[in-house]
DNA sequence: TCATTTTTCTTATATATTGATAATATAAGA
DNA sequence: TCTTATATTATCAATATATAAGAAAAATGA
């Protein structure tokens, strides 16, 4: 273990089923001795990554809800589409979950969203969650403006049931394009059905998209019209929006520190 | 620079105010050789701690989204009390924002919220935000419950106005103590009135307080005591509920890896 | 295409990390 | 309160690793 590893090892111990740990349960996992893992961890603890809590455990600590606030309000995209998103549900004909998602490696990251007050179900796309790439009106809206070898190494680490199921895809994604935005019923929630469409930003390396997700019970195909104006003309704004904000930061870097 | 400083440093530059960095901007700012910084950059990013964005800048990484969320899920008082906030808001006499706090380090953050979908004004207390430890209800209600050497050392940091203030401040918290909550108006937003009360858990070292922020205008002095008979009872429900987390954790802890 | 900028690679050397052990602090129980 | 077990820190020589300067390679943009 050398470098970055060493407190990277330690730190994704820490999961959601495993929230803590011991120094000496850490020894044993990692085979290190515990003298070294006890040196580790006090660095650790020392910026915050990690905090002690009681009978000698060890919990992940407040550093990362500090980055991930300077994450959540430097983003150029939260910033310019949170303000839209509970607008966005309020002008929408049934009550849905609205979604800011970016890619974030080779995954879909929810970064924002808004539930109407009396929208019941939950969806898998809440905040920070990483995502499926290639199922979900969420994911395909970023996909699809996606082309050439960017799209193929994105989904080098994708398998398909079958060639067939892999033309289909190819398909469908090729028709959204056209469109202009993405349809999907099921496909990460059942009972659900999502609509989205793409937002980008060369500039800034955005790629992103902005969905409403309705439950299937409530939705009439009259609405849909409404719901793909709603959309797009809200993503319209906040591509603006992401560029009033680039200028903003362009100025502030030409401040000299 | 050694040990986790290294990159502690590099990942503390960035900020809401600054939240990207080129490798040449760093190596200036901490004046080491960017050769150096280009490698300790790169690990960053294979950890996903760091991401490079557009035009050779680098932003905070996903790493932190996710580890935020690891501990919004598996955080016991998140846990417990997250699902009650709603509950509580709902109950509530006038339209309000209901927060769960604990103690991190010398500081209070906020783990949890709930607005009321018609309560216009924004509170300094959002998610993952640090908050000063003597002002505010929410605060308070925190540290009324610590006494002896910790209060001294937690309060070493916290300069009051004069001596008189200081005393002013330990005889309303013993008050507080005595009438089992906290009531603060003004300290932290002009114009809101805040009620709390502590909720504590031994066992697992949790140091928090469940409070409700209403707006001045709205407030009755008829609505006190449903105030605060509700912020009792919920807060009593809370740390039974945490100790039912806590015996699963136990239980998880006793399985051998 | 070329020129510029960004990023990686290569090296000897200085420096930091390691882990066994000892010392100390802290917590829990009698 | 004292005892004992456990958790945490300190020490130090051997070893592994990071460092920094410059060169080379890639990527970017005009």
């Amino acid at each position: 273990m050398s470098g970055f590893t060493r407190y990277n090892k330690i730190l994704n111990l820490f999961s959601e089923q495993r929230s803590s740990w011991t120094v000496s349960e850490i020894s044993d996992k990692l085979e290190a001795p515990s003298s070294t893992i006890y040196r580790i961890v006090r660095e650790l603890v020392l910026s915050e990554f990690l905090e002690s809590a009681a009978g000698a455990y060890f919990r992940l600590g407040p550093a990362f809800i500090k980055f991930n606030r300077t994450i959540n309000l430097s983003d150029p995209l939260v910033r310019a589409g949170q303000p839209f998103l509970e607008k966005l549900a309020n002008e929408n004909p049934i009550v849905s979950v609205n979604v800011l998602a970016r890619l974030y490696g080779n995954k879909v990251m929810c970064v924002a969203d808004y539930k109407s007050p009396f929208f019941k179900n939950n969806t898998s796309y809440q905040k920070g969650k990483l995502m499926p790439l290639i199922y979900g009106a969420t994911s395909r809206a970023i996909i699809m403006k996606i082309v050439g070898k960017s799209l193929e190494d994105l989904l080098k680490q994708e398998t398909f049931y079958d060639d067939n199921d892999k033309d289909t895809f190819f398909k469908n994604l090729k028709n959204d394009n056209k469109k202009g935005y993405c349809k999907t019923e099921g496909q990460v929630d059942k009972g659900l059905i999502g609509f989205a469409v793409p937002i980008n930003n060369k500039k800034l390396g955005i790629e992103a998209s902005l969905s409403s997700i309705f439950n299937s019970t409530d939705f009439l195909p009259e609405h849909e019209p409404i719901i793909y104006a709603n959309l797009s003309s809200y993503a319209l704004l906040i591509e603006r929006y992401i560029n009033q904000i680039f200028d903003d930061i362009q100025n502030y870097h030409q401040i000299p520190s």
